[in-house]
RNA sequence: UCCUCGAUAGCUCAAUUGGUAGAGCGAGCGGCUGUUAACCGCUAGGUUCUAGGUUCGAGCCCUAGUCGAGGAGCCA
C-alpha cells in the first residue's frame, strides 16, 4: 500500500508534494463559507495532520455529512504550508473517499476526553484514543529496546513454554490447563476408570496435572547453564485473585539468566537495563511521552531523566530495615527485621528518603523463594529487588543456589519435594556454575514510563479477574 | 480475598429532610467563522445497576446480589 504516514508527511514532506494520506477522523470542522477541515490520524505518529477540503470539490455536499468523528477517509492531496497556527504544513485534499462511516449517533468515542474505566469496556476502539495510540507506540517502542538490549550483548533470546506441569517456584496460582469435561465431573461422572477420585490426571491431555506458566525462570536457567546469557520474553500467567492497579492476570515479563554470574554482575546488569530502555524510549517516543507527561503525570519526564542521570541506591534489607525504624514515620504496618516490606515502606524508601530507584539486597530467607542463594550467615539470600517511585518493585532477582545440597535441604524447608524438581537439581549435580538473573514487569515498567495510574490501561486487552472480554 | 466508596441521559456528573428527574459535553437541525477541545441558538434524549422490602409516596431508607473504582494482601 503506497500510502503516505501521517508521521512522515507531519516531519519531513515538503510543500509541492503529492500524498496519499488515509486514516480515522478525529474532529470535523465545517465551514458553511464553502469548506471543511478534517483532523486525520493513522496511529503512526501522536498528531494529527490537518486535511482542508475545498467545497467545490464533485459531491462535496454529499460526502462531507458521511464525514464525522470516528470515520475512515483516504485522501489524495497537496502538501501546503498551513497559514494557521498550530501545524508546520496541512493538505489540500485533491480527492476525499470516505472508505467507512462511523454513525455519529452511536460512535463511543467523543471529542472530549473519555474515563478510563469506560474507555476499558471499549478496548476495540480505546487505540483510537491519543492515550491508548501513544501507549500502543510506546510499548512497541519499549519492547523493541529491551531486545535491542540483550541482542546488543551476545545474550540469545530463549523461548521457554506456556503449558507447564512443575508449579515453578511454588509461589504463584496456577490457571489449570486441561481437557477434562468439567462439566461432566461436576455432574458426579467419573474421568477415570477404576479410580475412587474423581480426577485421576493419568488421563488428562498431558498425563498429569498442568498449568499456564507463572515463571520461565527454572527453563531459562538450563539454557543459561548450557549456550551463556539468555532472556526470556513473554506471557506470564497468575490466577491470583489481585485486584490492584498494579496486577493483572496475564502480564508480560522479561527474564535474563547469566552463567558466572554473581549477584553484584545481576544488579549491574539489572540497573544499566533499567536506565538503557528508559533512554531510549525517551529518544524515539518524544510527542507519546510529552502527552503523558501534560495530561497523566506532570512529573514523568523529570523522573525518567532522573532514572537515566542517577545511579541507583543500593542497600541491604537490613539497612533499609534500620532506616525505617529510624525515619520517625508512623507506618500501618509495623516494621520489623524478618518480615517482608509493605508498599508503604518501599514507597517511603523510594520517595521519601531516597528518591529515587532503590535495589535492596540480602533478604531474610524465610520470605524468599528456595532457589535462591544462601549467604554465609545462614539467615539470607542473594536477593535483589529493584523499587521504583510510584510503582514500587519492578524487578525481582537473585543469584541462584548452585551447591546441590543446600538445594535440597532449602526446598525441603520451603516445603517442596525435590524429586519434583529433579531436572533442576541435576543441573547442579553436573557441571554447576553461580548465575543470577531477574525477572522484569513489562505492563509495570510502562506505568513508569507513562505515569498511568493502572496497569489495565498499560496492556491492549487486559485480563483480571472478571475481565477477559476482547 | 479484605476495607472504603460508587452505579442517574451516549459521556462526565448534580438532585436539600423521602415529595413531578437536572446541567455541561456529545448528537440532530439552523446560524457564523482559515478553523484547530471552534463559537452561538433551538430540539430530541431516562424502566435512576438487578431482585426484594419499608412507606400514602423511594434516585434517596433497609436486605441480598452484580459490576466498577481506590487502598491492602499476594507479587512482576
Amino acid at each position: 500500500m503506497p500510502r503516505d504516514l501521517v508521521a512522515k508527511v507531519l516531519k519531513s514532506s515538503q510543500p509541492g508534494s503529492t500524498v496519499d494520506v488515509r486514516g480515522w477522523v478525529r474532529t470535523k470542522r465545517e465551514s458553511k463559507g464553502g469548506f471543511a477541515f478534517l483532523e486525520v490520524n493513522d496511529g503512526s505518529c501522536f498528531g494529527n495532520v490537518q486535511v482542508v477540503v475545498d467545497g467545490k470539490l464533485p459531491g462535496y455536499e454529499t460526502w462531507i455529512k458521511e464525514i464525522t468523528t470516528g470515520a475512515s477517509v483516504a485522501i489524495l492531496g497537496e502538501v501546503v504550508e498551513s497559514p494557521g497556527k498550530g501545524q508546520r504544513v496541512e493538505v489540500r485534499a485533491n480527492e476525499v473517499r470516505v472508505l467507512g462511516t462511523a454513525d455519529s449517533a452511536t460512535y463511543p468515542l467523543q471529542k472530549k476526553g473519555h474515563s478510563y474505566e469506560f474507555l476499558r469496556e471499549k478496548a476495540h476502539l480505546r487505540p483510537r484514543t491519543n492515550t491508548f495510540g501513544a501507549m500502543a507506540r510506546v510499548r512497541n517502542a519499549l519492547c523493541d529496546a529491551i531486545h535491542r538490549f540483550f541482542q546488543d550483548r551476545g545474550f540469545l533470546y530463549v523461548h521457554t513454554p506456556i503449558i507447564t506441569t512443575s508449579d515453578c517456584e511454588g509461589a504463584g496460582q496456577l490457571f489449570q490447563v486441561t481437557t477434562l469435561d468439567i462439566a461432566k465431573l461436576a455432574s458426579g461422572g467419573r474421568e477415570s476408570s477404576g479410580s475412587t477420585s474423581p480426577v485421576d490426571y493419568a488421563h488428562d491431555f498431558f498425563g498429569k496435572k498442568a498449568g499456564l506458566t507463572v515463571s520461565g525462570q527454572l527453563e531459562a536457567e538450563i539454557f543459561a547453564c548450557a549456550v551463556g546469557d539468555v532472556y526470556t520474553f513473554g506471557p506470564t500467567f497468575r490466577a491470583e485473585n489481585s485486584n490492584t492497579t498494579r496486577h493483572l492476570s496475564e502480564f508480560w515479563m522479561v527474564e535474563p539468566e547469566m552463567p558466572f554470574y554473581e549477584l553484584e554482575d545481576d544488579m549491574d546488569l539489572a540497573e544499566s537495563f533499567v536506565r538503557t530502555i528508559i533512554k531510549d524510549v525517551l529518544n524515539r517516543c518524544p510527542d507519546d511521552l510529552a502527552f503523558f507527561n501534560e495530561r497523566i503525570e506532570p512529573t514523568l519526564l523529570e523522573s525518567l531523566h532522573h532514572i537515566v542521570e542517577h545511579d541507583f541506591i543500593r542497600l541491604t534489607y537490613t539497612e533499609a530495615i534500620e532506616i525505617l525504624l529510624k525515619s520517625g514515620q508512623t507506618f500501618e504496618y509495623p516494621v520489623s527485621w524478618g518480615t517482608d516490606l509493605q508498599s508503604e515502606h518501599e514507597r517511603y524508601l523510594t520517595e521519601q528518603h531516597f528518591k529515587q530507584p532503590v535495589i535492596l539486597t540480602d533478604y531474610p530467607r524465610q520470605i524468599k523463594s528456595f532457589y535462591m542463594r544462601c549467604n554465609d550467615d545462614s539467615k539470607t539470600v542473594r536477593a535483589m529487588d529493584v523499587l521504583v517511585p510510584r510503582i514500587g518493585e519492578i524487578i525481582g532477582g537473585s543469584q541462584r543456589e548452585e551447591r546441590h545440597d543446600l538445594l535440597v535441604s532449602r526446598m525441603q524447608e520451603c516445603g517442596l519435594n525435590p524429586e519434583d524438581y529433579w531436572w533442576y537439581l541435576e543441573l547442579r549435580q553436573y557441571g554447576t556454575v553461580p548465575h543470577a538473573g531477574f525477572g522484569l514487569g513489562l505492563e509495570r515498567t510502562l506505568q513508569l514510563m507513562t505515569g498511568m495510574h493502572n496497569i489495565r490501561d498499560c496492556i491492549p486487552f487486559p485480563r483480571a479477574p472478571k475481565t477477559a472480554d476482547f
